[in-house]
RNA sequence: UCCCCAGUAGCUCAGUCGGUAGAGCGGGUGACUGUUAAUCACCAUGUCCGUGGUUCGAGUCCGCGCUGGGGAGCCA
């Protein structure tokens, strides 16, 4: 096959002119009397190419004229600017094949469809405007992931998908196992015995790659990792996924302080790159997702992000004008509807909140002088809440075993974690960035199921 | 997992007081020399989610179930 010019690039020339090849499929075919239009989007841009037929140049006009709604084709011809508006190049075709059919029972019509049923047909999807867009989005983003730490010097570590340490609770596991499921060895008192399975133990999938990640930040200096990671969690909404991919960067010699610096950068980074690189998304997303996303993802990238404490934001709250469904009180987490009076109505723009009691957040967070709070934060934003969650980690071995045993976490499957507080112990921070929820804060998309190309969420799992 | 809402043509939805089912879009056919989700004319399409019940009669009322969506919890 003679290469294929992308669309994309074509709409990039600054001029009209040549013979060029493009392959895609189509959207929407107009045909009328001697002439024809068929637009076709082959992926690489959103407004796609407008091809020209012409009866007089093109035998089996008529034949073309029925091509399908989703029909692959592939067509040369000159590129010319368009005499009309809406496009500013078109392509007067000289020759065109049907590569693939596509007959009236296609799906995807041409007209506005739910994202209910798109998901329906979540095969055909990114052959949408809107997934195309959000797809694009995502692929760069994650380029621009690696970009950001890549530049700044952190090594990025595959951190296992197969685990055994499930103590974190961070959810529930999904369990990997190679043992029968209807006759399964089981011990004397009854139980499966997992070491007769393929590791010799229980295991499941990964909830995070934190722990193994500190355990390189303490040979590496600076690490991240970027990778999928499994919920077993029966959550039925918008935010959630049981697979979804985390960014998890840590650093040693580094405090709390240190860790709010590096999402802030990082925050405002992505928001930027996001505006100058996909801009053409962006502008849909604008357009036709959410009215002022262009504006509130300007104001992020601008922003110097606030910081207040967890006793500040309770005393904002207590004294807001405003009632909450949910109770405020010191001692208990907030809510997302606290979050957002936080970020919306008191700063304004996005708002780090530092140092939350003990009893409301994980094991290894380092616990503050107070006897009462750990060095943990969480950047809340507007419109979302909470999107980055991070915090310092407990490097005083003596502090970190009295919290587990607080907690009743036990402590000889972590030995491999407490090694690391034994030799060359150093303070160290971190945080956690769920990818889809960066993809759906820059998409304005707000259901997570529209942000994966093909989502797992309980029950579904058939693409 | 809990609470709320919904399920009718390919899609989006209307359907009054319980009386035997409709629109727009999409699709098909035809017309039209430059369209932009083309326009105009004509044509076709139903397991009213399933199941049990109330009733002379159920898309409509009631029970149970399934599916989807939203909110909460959990969290990224």
């Amino acid at each position: 096959m003679s290469r294929r010019t992308r669309i994309g690039d074509l709409l990039k020339r600054p001029t009209p002119g040549g013979t060029v090849t493009v392959c895609g499929w189509v959207r929407s075919l107009r045909a009328s009397g001697d002439v024809a239009f068929i637009s076709i989007n082959d992926g690489s841009n959103l407004d796609g190419m407008q091809l020209v037929l012409e009866r007089d140049r093109l035998p089996s006009f008529d034949d073309f004229c029925t091509i399908g709604t989703g029909a692959a084709l592939r067509a040369s011809g000159e590129l010319v600017t368009s005499p009309a508006a809406g496009q500013q190049y078109e392509l007067q075709v000289q020759e065109l094949s049907v590569v693939g059919q596509a007959d009236s029972a296609y799906p995807l019509q041409k007209k506005r469809h739910s994202f209910e049923y798109l998901r329906s047909i979540a095969h055909l999807r990114p052959r949408t405007n809107t997934f195309g867009a959000v797809f694009r989005l995502r692929s760069r983003l994650a380029q621009a992931v690696h970009r950001f730490f890549d530049e700044r010097g952190f090594l990025y570590v595959h951190t296992p998908i197969i685990t055994a340490s499930d103590c974190e609770g961070a959810g529930e596991l999904f369990r990997v196992t190679t043992l029968p499921p209807n006759s399964a060895p089981r011990n004397e008192g009854g139980e499966i015995d997992f070491t007769r399975d393929f590791f010799a133990r229980k295991t499941g999938l990964t909830v995070s790659g934190q722990l193994e990640g500190e355990l390189f930040a303490q040979a590496f200096g600076d690490i991240y990792t970027f990778g999928p990671t499994f919920r077993a969690e029966n959550s039925n909404t918008p935010r959630h996924a049981a697979e979804f991919w985390m960014i998890e960067p840590e650093m040693a010699f580094a405090d709390l302080a240190d860790d709010a610096d590096l999402a802030e950068e990082f925050v405002r980074y992505l928001c930027n790159f996001a505006l100058q690189e996909c801009a053409e998304e962006l502008t849909f997303f604008d357009r036709h997702i959410e009215k002022g996303l262009l504006a509130r993802v300007h104001a992020v990238a601008k922003a110097s992000f606030a910081r207040m404490s967890y006793d500040e934001a309770i005393r904002h709250l207590e004294q807001a004008p405003v009632s909450f469904q949910f109770p405020v009180q010191w001692g208990l987490d907030l809510q997302k509807e606290h979050e957002r009076y936080l970020t919306e109505e008191v700063v304004r723009g996005p708002l780090f909140v530092l140092n939350y009691p003990k009893e409301i957040k994980a094991f290894y967070m380092r616990q503050n002088g107070d006897g009462a709070t750990v060095a943990a934060m969480d950047l809340l934003v507007p419109k979302v809440g909470e999107i980055i969650g991070g915090s310092q980690r407990e490097e005083r071995l003596d502090q970190l075993e009295r919290r587990m045993q607080e907690l009743g976490i036990a402590q000889e499957p972590l030995w491999w974690y407490l090694d690391s507080r034994r030799w060359g112990s150093c303070p160290h921070a971190g945080f956690g960035l769920g990818f889809e929820r960066l993809v759906m804060y820059l998409s304005g998309m707000d259901n997570i199921r529209d942000v994966i190309p093909f989502p797992r969420t309980p029950r579904h799992a058939e693409f």
